[in-house]
DNA sequence: TTCGATACCGAACAAGTAGTTCGGTATAAT
DNA sequence: ATTATACCGAACTACTTGTTCGGTATCGAA
């Protein structure tokens, strides 16, 4: 990609995050966006068709990377994150999310989350579909597996979010700890 | 109240119902409302402060009655819905909605979802705190309180969800006992 | 029935936003 | 050095929001 693409395109993506922080979504204006990117005005609508393809590139972007990393296993990881723990995955998100990896949490605990939380959710059913273990206690009941698969993806995204809104006082092993007793 | 003012206010709502049931949230304008409801554009301005409150409003006549209801117990009902059963609640509020009242249904199962869950969840969250059986369980575990009342009425939410996208195939009855399993 | 209050109409209005167009400039790759 | 292309920036159209205001119709009370 050429340089000044790259560029321009991370340059919005930095000033949109930074605006999420501070205002809702719904109120942001692509002038806003322009101004604090410091980019033409036309620039901005040759990358991104719509502020809502804006977003859902950004989502993209973020959540790929943190995913496509925990399927690699013990590979060198592509994603944002770069780290190497071992243990659960979702631990392991969720020291992410303590350390606001990629200021992450500026976009999760906002007025925004609604947004955030449903791509997360999205990319988590995916995860839990390979985890054969943790459906197994819901199947034996007699639930069936999408249902489940449902249940669980959510449990985990309430979890996540009951933390944040509570100002994220628990550790994160207590919150996975919260998340497996649930389930 | 004036009678003028009732019938403006519920035509508005008609009309804001109808337009979310096949367009988003998002995209409907004020012009495409006052059109539809066949009010001037001052009137609606009269009534509502903006599109957001118009939402608000009907948020919270949709479901405070519901909500309402079930707190009274045999008292004669003053909810939308008007009935008078009197098994579990959930069971009760999953009858309702199969049968449609009050063309709620249209509002929850098209891409407008997430506002009318938001709303749906902090109205259940209240009922499930007055239903101490239900979080015993959970209790035991060494859960907090409030991080089970918000995933019991998140796993709820999610099981009405997923019974709606699935497009309701399923007994009311089978759904309570999938919600009661999860939980 | 009358009469004052008020809800409504409708058209016009200012302000702001989305998305497009286009000629000129700067920077990339080869 | 050259060619392609990404960017700039200003102007422009079309649309939306929310307000204003004079005139009209309807309401509720006497």
């Amino acid at each position: 990609m050429d340089r000044r693409q790259k560029k321009t395109r991370e340059a919005i993506f930095r000033a949109f995050i930074e605006l999420l922080s501070t205002e809702h979504y719904s109120r942001i204006t692509v002038g806003e966006i322009i101004d604090r990117a410091d980019v033409g005005r036309a620039t901005f609508y040759s990358h991104f068709e719509t502020k809502d393809f804006l977003l859902k590139e950004l989502c993209e972007e973020l959540f790929c990377h943190i995913f496509d990393a925990s399927e690699e296993g013990g590979e060198k990881h592509t994603h944002i994150f770069n780290c190497n723990s071992t243990g659960s995955v979702f631990l392991h998100l969720l020291e992410h999310l303590q350390n606001n990896d990629n200021n992450i949490l500026e976009l999760l605990s906002c007025e925004n989350n609604e947004l955030f939380l449903r791509y997360f959710k999205e990319n988590l059913k995916d995860l839990i579909k390979k985890q054969p273990d943790l459906l197994c206690a819901g199947a034996d009941k007699g639930l069936p597996e999408d249902f489940l698969v449902n249940h669980i993806s959510a449990t985990f995204v309430e979890a996540v979010r009951w933390w944040i809104a509570g100002g994220m006082k628990e550790s994160p092993e207590t919150i996975a700890n919260y998340f497996y007793s649930a389930i």
